[in-house]
DNA sequence: TCCGTAAATGAGAATGACTATCGCTTTAGG
DNA sequence: CCTAAAGCGATAGTCATTCTCATTTACGGA
């Protein structure tokens, strides 16, 4: 189905993906594969349309399908915005830890990181809270939302 | 159009807004107020059907509308997760700044704060990448993704 | 290698949150 | 009290996303 990869999967990584599927009965096919590799290319959150873009071969019913499959999985993250458009991208375990630089202008997202000391600080306070309100923590999400430099 | 109000307004907090919908060419009506009070006696985010439960006598087109407008004006604040409705709620300036807990298993959302000394810590690495990008900054979202109790 | 079966695919239809339309009603303000 | 502009609300429309189903692909046993 697909000929020329737009990105490589490196052994480890493929192990991983294959290995987080297997756990849900799922199969690391060559669409996955495709997608994975749309994803890995870009660098970025993406909106299936740009993915679509990304790798004409796929088709989009099929792409809508498997990143739900994906996310399931925990192989990649849907991130939603006020965009029309949700955005996957791999996710957090795969890659590392990090955070959305949001355009309220044109929507787009770009990742960043915390130093560790602001990281580990932010852990903290949020570990506080948690026990303090009985709720389980799966995850935190810290976003920064303002006009990216090219809309400005 | 309304007779008993959900939560009372006090006169402050009914000048701010009056203000704010002024500044966009717009007005405090009726059916606003009522968007308003619904959202202060929820004390939550909400999503529209739960708005529209609360207060019977809205309109579930005006109430789309409107809060379309509320949030133009600065009033509220769209909130969206990836459960299928958005949700609103009093902007912060009219509040006080917190974040959110998002349950991913029933897509409830509640407030908390974090203490002075760590939103500090947070705000200075921001500000710090926010200069390391050239992304000129206008808010920051801080969510904790988990279980609720409810749902444990 | 060759089947048989179960999963995956993809084109198109269906869904549903949200938005636009438009005639009627309310309000400001002269 | 009048009038023009703004708001209202029932309904139709839009469009990202999901579902359907006939066809294709791929795993595993013989």
């Amino acid at each position: 189905m697909k000929t020329e990869p737009l990105a490589t999967i490196d052994t480890e990584l493929d192990e991983q993906i294959t290995d987080l599927l297997r756990q849900s009965d799922q199969r690391f096919t060559k669409g996955r594969r495709a997608l994975v590799e749309a994803l890995l290319a870009g660098g970025r959150p993406m909106t299936i349309p740009q993915v679509l873009e990304a790798d004409t071969r796929l088709a989009q019913s099929s792409a809508y399908r498997n990143l739900v499959v994906l996310e399931a999985a925990g192989v990649v993250t849907r991130i939603v915005t006020n965009d029309d458009f949700a955005r996957y991208e791999l996710a957090e375990h795969l890659t590392h830890h990090h955070h959305h630089l949001i355009c309220s202008s044109c929507g787009d997202v770009a990742d960043f990181a915390l130093d560790d000391q602001a990281e580990a600080g932010l852990d903290k306070a949020l570990h506080k809270i948690a026990a303090a309100t009985g709720f389980t923590v799966e995850a935190h999400r810290l976003d920064l939302v303002g006009v990216c430099s090219d809309c400005d």
